[in-house]
DNA sequence: ATAAAGGGGACAAAAATTATCCACATTAAA
DNA sequence: TTTAATGTGGATAATTTTTGTCCCCTTTAT
């Protein structure tokens, strides 16, 4: 019940270029480096990012990552949600599940609050705020 | 972030045992059996739940596992508490983490009240309620 | 005594996560 | 138009976590 590794990097990088100059391009490289990532393993994590379409990249020379966004349009709900895939509390709640105890299964309806009380509040605050309080 | 296979089963088995009649143990093998838990790991799940103080064992012929204490007193939190330990949605949040970003790290705080939003949904609700709603 | 329980430790298997490597495509600049 | 900087993508390896199994022990009612 914790997100992973992969998903604090996600959220590092996005500060990092929440912090950079608008408009401007930060390599994977600067970025591992800034932030201790491993490099080809970053360059993975933003790969996620981008096809949540929340960062965009630019190849060539001179290219690199920018956000794709306004940081006050980009939550923390987002950035875990690209990296690990929809939340789900319990595999009972995940869209594929077909749950054999149905319909009397009395966890899921807990599991269904108590998601929901957590994804409001991911989904509350924005990169923009989370830099802000920096 | 989701909850763990093994907490699945201590969940059904805490629905078992508060099915059970007042007072009355059921063992291992017989909950293994009616839950489709493997016997062994089961044992081990139990006793987790033993060390937390939600259920009571009783060794010998005859013996079992009965709840500790009133359904309407333990909760879902305690339940997955018992198997997985203090939820932490992130590393950072352990008590035992010492985070080299302090105190500057803006992520800290949104995970700290999405945890709280979380963990206050998880207590709301007790295992006694559960088995109202089947 | 005996058999039916739970207790506990070692270990194995499986799954998920994290990390590495390398050949390739794109692009700006020399 | 070559070159170097950069992201893309796939394969694979290493590590960690989770799940499952085995087996021998202790306890206890009959």
């Amino acid at each position: 019940m914790q997100i992973t590794r992969q998903t604090e990097y996600a959220i590092r990088t996005m500060l990092e270029l929440a912090l950079a100059p608008e408009g401007e391009v930060l390599s994977t490289r600067y970025i591992s480096e800034r932030q201790d990532i491993p490099e080809d393993f970053l360059k993975k994590t933003i790969k996620l990012l981008a096809l949540a379409d929340l960062v965009v990249t630019q190849r060539g020379t001179g290219g690199g990552v920018r956000l794709a966004k306004p940081a006050d349009q980009i939550t923390m709900l987002d950035i875990i949600t690209a990296v690990e895939g929809p939340i789900s509390l319990n595999v009972c709640l995940s869209p594929a599940y077909n749950c054999p105890n149905q319909p009397t299964c009395p966890s899921k309806q807990v599991f269904q609050r108590a998601q929901e009380a957590l994804v409001a509040e991911l989904k509350r605050q924005s990169l923009a705020d989370m830099v802000k309080s920096m």
